[in-house]
DNA sequence: ATCCCGAGGG
DNA sequence: CCCTCTGGAT
């Protein structure tokens, strides 16, 4: 057993060096509004953000608010977004939640978990996501694929249900670095930690940690 | 647990 | 070929 204090304990040395080795990861996905964002977000489940970029950077142009996505064809949005994956379930998706926005939040992207959660295709990451990083508004921890692998490694966490990462990661880091927290092991995770061969020989955080689930080199 | 789904790396 | 990429809905 690991006591809480510990866990805190461990927690603020990944942070503090996560800040040395990032100090000014942000996040890489390209927006100028709540509204880019989060339709970023949504185009990035199974993609690469720069994927998501390429793509982004026309539909935006296209289709400029959420009156705009509402009124999409739905054969236009499919083929805009194809190379990004899941674009039938994306384009339908983008399309509802934004109908949403018109018809509920006045066209705009509302700051709270709750009425995002209900908005068609945004789950707690997004939602997150949203909040964190285009609101500044630090209601829970970002748990995409790359924090899940990274914080299973780390021992952060011994759990897969996102949900209950995210409660541990919660649990050992003040709300003020829940934000950066989330940018800087993206980083990492894209880097370093990556999934298949992660360079542990290259990591800064490699004296700290247990590597829990890595295969050993030989 | 399964489905959606293209693109890039090894 | 196989695995992975800032997931969410059923």
């Amino acid at each position: 057993m690991v006591a809480i204090a510990d866990g805190k304990r461990h927690a603020a040395q990944i942070v503090k060096r996560l800040k040395a080795a990032y100090p000014d990861a942000r996040c890489a996905l390209d927006f100028q509004s709540p509204l880019q964002l989060l339709v970023a977000t949504i185009l990035s489940a199974q993609c690469t953000d720069t994927r998501v970029n390429i793509v982004t950077k026309d539909l935006f142009g296209k289709y400029p608010d959420a009156k705009a996505f509402a009124a999409a064809r739905p054969s236009e949005l499919e083929r805009a977004i194809q190379s990004t994956g899941f674009f039938r379930n994306k384009a339908k998706n983008i399309k509802n939640c934004c109908r949403e926005l018109v018809e509920h939040h006045g066209g705009e992207v509302p700051q709270d978990l709750d009425s995002l959660v209900k908005l068609p295709g945004v789950g707690r990451k997004t939602a997150n996501v949203v909040l964190g990083t285009a609101f500044g508004i630090p209601t829970g921890v970002v748990v995409d694929t790359h924090i899940a692998r990274l914080s299973r490694r780390l021992g952060m966490t011994r759990h897969s249900d996102p949900v209950k990462i995210e409660r541990d990661l919660m649990g050992q880091l003040p709300k003020r670095e829940w934000i950066d927290f989330g940018h800087r092991m993206i980083a990492h995770g894209r880097r370093i930690c990556v999934a298949r061969k992660p360079k542990c020989d290259q990591c800064p955080l490699d004296s700290i940690c247990p590597r829990i689930g890595v295969a050993d080199r030989s």
